[in-house]
RNA sequence: GGGCCUUUAGCUCAGCUGGCUAGAGCACCUGACUCUUAAUCAGGGGGUCCGGGGUUCGAGUCCCCGAAGGCCCA
């Protein structure tokens, strides 16, 4: 509908076009606006941390001009770069009047280059004088306002690019989401274990109850799942030899997307050959309790008002006494049909055919889940909704599983990894059929991992956490996209590309 | 999927029970200013009020449909 020519009197073109004829300047007096390799013999930082030394001598710097404060024949700028932000200074004797005119011609939001004099204002604002300078990219968009910011979450996570310029403690979220990474790595190096890559392509979707994306192999013309989790490649692994490894990377979940859940997410899972669950949640705690200490000093964190404190040991809780202890109802040693009648007491809404493990689950979930604020490992989960996980040597309805909370969160799951395969197959079995009659998270058959697990595969402990969730709770997060650089978004249909 | 809320200048926000030409701060432009720092002072330009219908003499404001986003719930 809009023709072009109502578009070039928008007010944003105006201010484009402002700095396009700067643009078009710079080119005419022979000055490329987009530079070029240049090396710098500081970090804006080091300059501030090294004063004492640096005082009156010369440095070479680079970044963004963040604002402007003009006087006539001398000037201000604030000049950012990815450790921070300097004060540099001009003036008109000291430069020329040819470099003062190219700094007049500078915009906030330009990257340039400085040569210049490192002192220290008579306001006491350590400073740079600039002797020299080079325009390095030409900005043609302004930047958000420098008092307030960019605060549009949605033009925030649509534009990080521009979030991350303008709101510096952004930009630290995703350091330390890089070092927790990194210190979860080198945990786990230091233990022996071996890094290793599955496929993220899958003709079978498995290892977890969750709905796959499909996409398509144009040359073997056929469609393949995008994986939902590492797990049954890892416990290959196992098979073949290999006793201790872990994979870092994305999982795919076709499930909708809230301030816990983005489609796309990361993992680690650890698996280690002849340990079972009390090793993975001694591993646990210890990782977290780590991780917190290099992140912040301390194991005692705050997230949204609470204290947590995240020094081992954390209490370990079969799920039936948590769900006793919360909700007050009984299940242990129930059938399926007196546990559906007990969550209907409590008010639940069941299937008619809900087998006791889901409703145990969903008792769990409703009653215990919202108070599980300090660490907790849940415990002893029903046999039905944990496929993989290895049985209770004394009661054969559970498993040997457990997931840390923290913050009603369920951070990680792990269990004594099941190794036999004819239960295997069996349970495989039963997910065949749930997913037959209509539980698309169930899980597909899968005749190889049955076929790896013939072979012969050590009893081991496995576990998985959730990057995404760590990071949130060590960064006091509260929306899983304030950890993504760019969480997904729905397109904006159109002109919203201003 | 359901409920509630938001969308006004590049950014951050006002705009009352419908009523003159839709405002402010920052940013931008012009001028003044050689130690400012949310620089200051004077002047100026800038609007698809999210989109589409409707009610009305008159809609940024009320109604309906739609879009994107946020929060809560499933």
């Amino acid at each position: 509908m809009s023709g072009d020519n109502e578009h070039s009197s928008l007010p944003l073109d105006e201010l484009m076009r402002i700095r396009r004829e700067k643009l078009d300047s710079l080119i005419e007096q022979g000055i490329s606006p987009y530079g070029e390799r240049f090396e710098r013999t500081h970090l804006t930082k080091e300059i501030i941390d090294d004063f004492e030394q640096l005082e009156d001598t010369e440095t070479v710097i680079a970044g963004r001009i963040m604002s402007l404060r003009t006087h006539g024949k001398a000037s201000f700028a604030d000049l950012a770069d990815v450790t921070g932000k300097i004060q540099l200074y001009v003036r008109v004797d000291r430069v020329g009047e040819e470099t003062y005119e190219l700094f007049k011609k500078i915009d906030i939001g330009d990257i340039i280059g400085v040569r210049g004099r490192v002192f220290r204002t008579r306001r006491g604002e350590i400073s740079v004088e600039i002797l020299a300078l080079k325009m390095m990219a030409k900005s043609l968009r302004p930047l958000p306002d420098k008092w307030h910011g960019l605060k549009d979450v949605e033009l925030r996570y649509r534009q990080r690019y521009v979030d991350l310029m303008v709101n510096p403690e952004v930009r630290r979220v995703f350091e330390t989401r890089s070092r927790i990474i990194q210190i979860l790595r080198d945990f786990l190096l230091a233990r022996g274990f071996l890094e290793v890559e599955t496929p993220m392509l899958n003709v079978i979707a498995g290892g977890a109850n969750a709905r796959p994306f499909i996409t398509h192999h144009n040359a073997l013309d056929m469609d393949l799942y995008m994986r939902i989790a590492p797990e049954l490649y890892l416990k290959r692994l196992l098979v073949g030899g290999f006793e201790k490894v872990f994979e870092i990377g994305k999982n795919f979940r076709n499930e909708g997307i809230s301030t816990k859940h983005n489609p796309e997410y990361t993992s680690v899972e650890i698996y280690q050959a002849y340990a079972d669950m009390n090793d993975m949640m001694k591993m646990t705690e210890e990782l977290f309790a780590h991780i917190a200490k290099e992140i912040h000093g301390t194991t005692e964190i705050e997230f949204d008002n609470h204290k947590i404190s995240l020094a081992p040991p954390w209490p370990r809780i079969p799920m039936l006494e948590a769900v006793k202890q919360y909700s007050g109802v009984e299940l242990t040693g129930l059938d399926a049909k007196s546990a559906r009648q007990a969550a209907k007491e409590k008010g639940l809404q069941v299937d008619a055919n809900a087998s006791y493990g889901s409703v145990l689950d969903e008792l769990f979930d409703k009653f215990v889940e919202p108070n599980l604020i300090q660490p907790v490992f849940i415990t002893e989960h029903p046999v039905e909704v944990s496929p993989l996980a290895k049985r209770k040597k004394d009661n054969p309805r559970l498993t040997e599983r457990f997931e840390p909370f923290i913050v009603t969160w369920e951070m990680a799951n792990g269990f004594s990894e099941l190794n036999d395969p004819i239960d295997q197959k069996e349970r495989f079995v039963k997910q065949v059929q749930q997913r037959e009659s209509g539980d698309e998270e169930a899980h597909m058959m899968d005749e190889d991992y049955i076929t790896a697990l013939e072979y012969g595969m050590p009893p081991a402990g496995g576990l998985g956490i959730g990057i995404d969730r760590l990071v949130m709770l060590l960064t006091n997060s509260l929306s899983i996209r304030d950890v993504l650089l760019f969480p997904h978004m729905r397109p904006r249909t159109k002109s919203d590309e201003q």
